[in-house]
DNA sequence: TATGAATGAGTATTCATTCAT
DNA sequence: GATGAATGAATACTCATTCAT
């Protein structure tokens, strides 16, 4: 038991390749529709064989959750610095966080699901990830203290901008993926619009 | 089936119990997760019973959904005439029906899932009470129009401002309910300031 | 039970919807596929209902089939005698019958499946019955006998023979039910075709 | 699925027994009266089992069909090669095929009941092994046009003789399926007396 | 006379999972 | 490293039937 578990962490081309199936079926299914049977026929391998891998369903979804958050995580991450490294100042790069969070809901809808939308009600040990949850909340807060910093923003309760901010963006992001196809025309203009009329809001 | 088609729309205990118990199940559970066997072990009957009251499985979330728009819609409403027979003006107005929508899904948490979060993709015939949906969407137009009219608000797009709003709304909603419970204390603060942030980001 | 058992016999209009829903249903699906309940939506009542003029399902499927072979010998006896009143011969008449056999089929496919194809094997009082097939068997027999006794017939052993015919007519019948459309052209060639043939191996 | 399919076609011994089990339940009972759980019982496996080598109960009743078709039609070839083989003439070739017919009915009345008599309506896709029953037909055309060919019989329609003969054979098979056991004395005396019969009566 | 209410058993099928190989 | 074999429990739904009214 020991040594599976150690060997939960080792990358697996199959590995990856039960998570995907699994990541791909949660985007049209939910939770309840994700079967060991359904995974093992997308890849064309026995059910059994996924057991090799993973130690129950669960395991399965919990490596799918982190590393959708990861995924998320870096994402965002990656866009702050590169926005810092064009020089942008901090609201800016606020802005620009914001919407590589919208992007990434939108790029990749299977796991945003499952980050934020599907309940996991099930899955008991999933709860542990939950802080992973919160490290996406904290680099909002960080930009929005930066912002506040350098003066862009005047701001009493940092933790309250935080909350409104990501609420917004989760209602826009779960907004154009589950009533707008992919060719919604007026997409860009609308994340555009919510969100400078957001940060228009919250003033100088 | 034809004797049951005919008090399809009566009212009866049972009924009540067995959507009661469906929307319950719905609160922490998907589409896949709410099986009959378990509405039927919640209220106490055989499974078969159900079958007396609703033709299938989808007709009992069908009248769920129903319900729950009605439900819904009714409590915009209400909020908006009170509102208005109240003396506010435009502005005040949409702002309360704003924080209504977000009261509804506080205080029914399992019907605003079902409404607004649940993938129904089991349920082909449901799409019908898509426009249902839509009815609260307009509400929401024509609130803004009124504002608009009223010099309240400059806008130059109504739809585009609808929908920013809505998914500001849902947004908010659906942060509380997944995240919260149901004791936060600076829930209504965060609500609020959302709110508040977002018209006078509007403008004028 | 025993005023039930009386009021069985007596006719009365539902009884007849309920015997002939049973019926068409027989016609394209077996015996596990006629249930209570697609007779009572058939007939757009209640599935109690008939369980007030039927004990249960095999009182429903023993009066079909009692209805049926009454239906049956009444079409046999009936041609005869008008065959016989037509002043035709004893062959000729023999014929008639049997003719009238596989008219009787493809007239009524539903009864005939019932009656003659159909396996009642979850039936058990229904072997009862069993002794109005051999009346329709000695209907046969009489007409080879009196065929014999006219001297257009040689004939060693009428059982045998009576068992022959009988099996040529229901192969027959059965063949034209189970592959053929109701509009087959050559149907009456290949009925006239056999039954000639038949009589004419069977000799003067 | 994949899997399943691949081996669809390997022998194994539970297979058998599972069509065994299937083939025995056809032979006193009816399609809708077959049930997976019934061939589960009578093999001593859980239902479940039974889905391991089989996709679905179609695909029992299809293999079931598809071996039972071989089974006829080689019996029916290998008696009539066997004839030709002792040098009989082409008349005596087809009486053989024809009591080769009757006598794979009296076998294999498991399978002769889902081949010629029960109503597979259920079952969509078995509609594709149709092609099978007119392979037997056409050995019995076959037949006739070498007995014809070689001045035994006089026809002009051949294939409404076929149609004749084959219904003459099927009704009494059935005929001694269904209400004779399978120790009737009589039996190879009616088989014989039917089929010389209406050979005569086909003539010459 | 008719039916609404209720159910236990049965229908096909899918599920996650274990075990031996 | 992979899988065939097997299953108990669950899925939606239908069945014949009873009982009280």
């Amino acid at each position: 038991m020991k040594h599976i578990k150690r060997r939960e962490r080792e990358s697996h081309e199959i590995r990856r390749k039960i998570i995907e199936a699994a990541r791909d079926l949660f985007l049209s299914h939910g939770y309840g529709e994700v079967s060991m049977r359904k995974i093992a026929d997308r890849i064309e391998y026995s059910p059994t064989t996924i057991y090799h891998y993973f130690e129950n369903k669960e395991a399965v979804v919990r490596e799918l959750l982190e590393e959708g958050y990861a995924l998320f995580l870096q994402a965002l991450q990656q866009r702050e610095q590169e926005a810092r490294a064009e020089g942008l100042h901090a609201m800016d790069v606020l802005k620009t966080v914001c919407k590589s969070y919208i992007l990434f809901g939108l790029e990749h809808p299977g796991y945003y699901n499952i980050l934020f939308t599907t309940n996991l009600e099930g899955a008991s040990s999933i709860a542990i990830i939950e802080n992973d949850r919160s490290k996406g909340f904290e680099m909002l807060e960080a930009g929005i203290r930066k912002a506040v910093d350098e003066g862009y923003l005047t701001i009493t309760d940092e933790r309250l901008t935080a909350q409104s901010i990501w609420s917004m963006l989760h209602g826009l992001t779960s907004l154009l993926l589950s009533f707008y196809g992919p060719d919604m025309e007026s997409r860009d203009e609308l994340i555009s619009f919510t969100i400078e009329t957001f940060f228009r809001g919250l003033g100088r």
